[in-house]
DNA sequence: TCAGGGTAAAGGTCAGACACTTGAGCGTCA
DNA sequence: TGACGCTCAAGTGTCTGACCTTTACCCTGA
């Protein structure tokens, strides 16, 4: 209850007047000293005062220039550690460390959150499968014209046919397959945000996993997309990963239609050209 | 150390086999108490087994439920809540609740990570703008063809000249405009995605702030990008945003050349048809 | 030189206590 | 009857102080 002394032996404290945003109705008077506390640490390492890799004084110490427990400081440490933006270790020079930021946090904390937020009203399916054809289609474009060989032969590594047939559906191919397609992207936020995107849909909306024939097709598409790509065909990439959604559509539509009885607004995609 | 004794007097505890992940090099044989707790809750959260609003048993009893003090189940919510997975109340009806999953909560984890993974050698500015154009260009189109009558009547408050000339660098009336084709595309996934990464470029890459007669190239594409959406149409919606943001650029620009001298790869981004 | 044990720093966990918050119930008084 | 206020209890917030566990480093001895 007492983040005020900032009196600060190490050049720590920054005690921001917490008085910030009073984010609507209910008028909270104080935060809990924890959130203070993680509020001011986050301040930290956002504005980089203490840089990536650097160690944070001992949670001991820490409670002492904050003015309160030790207890308070590992709770604080905890949100941040939550989210990946610090990381601790035990034993002798152990300690609370400034994390290294890593795409596959954003990708783990985004699938959990698309899937929540599409378990209330937040979210429909449609929206979703929109968001991945708005995502992969230019992500095939930008494949055609920036792979280089190790991701087209990892590309191809995923064509392979027969070599994950006992996997449940067969769709762990289909799911390399596009992860490939956006990692030869070249832009890696892209790669980080569809990725989850495209697992959400994966795990939480697919129902009907494939037929025999379905599959084939499937796996025809995947063929026709990667000729597309490993020739620098852009626009054909495009086209083709677009017709490759639109045929998958349907697998994952009728999903959300009882939850989620939203005006249908009109469903007009990401189509090349 | 010991969340062994399912023995769950309420129906909460799963216990499922935690030894999943070992990450990499550093195979730590178990992990801390309050990660597994954490894990845990998280399980519940994500499989539905508790319901958004929903209250979870009191801190004491987590405690005497999964065998650990209170502390450690404190530090395992702490965790949770600031991934905006639960939030707590004090007082009698007190207690620890499922959150509801929120849009903004992602953007505010997104601003700050994508933030972070630009600092370090993750992210380049090119590909942030770029995945910028590859977000917004749809989205102007999708403005296009959905937007209502509010929208568009909130789209135009965001042209209104001089309102906010007061602000520093004039960037606010900027920014509610973006926000306000993104809001207008009706798909509030990419809306969620791309209000961050177009923050990001706002508040961390933008130096040079806008000369007045450059203010006025930037007011001037609004205007025909407003007009172009109020007419319905979509392709020259997509085309202007396109041109937009392409004149935008160099501002973005020239910031981490010195930190990232990665190979620039060719910059082909959205141009619409 | 190298193996082994000791040591100390730092995080992990625990138990118990008290403070603060807040809704609900109850009673009093106008 | 209704509004105000008091009290109570449940539950989170915080503190204290202790002990355990992990682990890098140092020192010793073969």
């Amino acid at each position: 209850m007492s983040a005020e002394e900032s009196s600060s032996p190490v050049d720590l404290l920054v005690n921001l007047a917490s008085a910030a945003d009073d984010g609507g109705l209910p008028v909270s008077p104080v935060q809990p000293a924890y959130q203070q506390v993680a509020s001011q640490l986050l301040e930290l390492i956002i504005k980089g005062m203490v840089s990536v890799g650097e160690r944070l004084p001992a949670e001991g110490e820490m409670a002492v220039q904050f003015g309160v427990s030790r207890s308070t400081i590992r709770e604080a440490l905890r949100g941040l550690s939550s989210q990946r933006l610090v990381h601790t270790k035990r034993g002798v020079n152990g300690g609370t460390f400034v994390a290294e930021p890593s795409g596959e946090h954003v990708e783990q904390y985004l699938e959990t959150t698309i899937g929540l937020l599409s378990g209330v009203e937040a979210l429909s399916v449609d929206e979703i499968l929109e968001a991945r054809e708005l995502f992969e289609v230019p992500a095939a474009r930008l494949a055609a014209l920036r792979r280089d060989d190790e991701e087209l032969s990892i590309l191809k590594e995923t064509l392979a046919p027969g070599s994950e047939a006992d996997l449940p559906g067969g769709f762990e191919g289909h799911k390399e397959f596009h992860f490939g397609i956006l990692k030869a992207s070249g832009n890696r936020l892209l790669e980080v945000i569809a990725r989850p995107v495209f697992s959400v849909l994966e795990t939480r909306f697919l129902r009907d996993r494939a037929s025999p024939d379905f599959r084939a097709t499937i796996e025809h598409d995947h063929q026709d997309i990667y000729d597309a790509v490993a020739a620098g065909d852009a626009e054909a990439s495009a086209r083709l990963m677009f017709g490759h959604l639109e045929r998958l559509r349907p697998s994952y539509e009728r999903i959300d239609r009882a939850a989620h009885p939203s005006a249908a607004r009109p469903a007009v995609a990401a189509e090349p050209a």
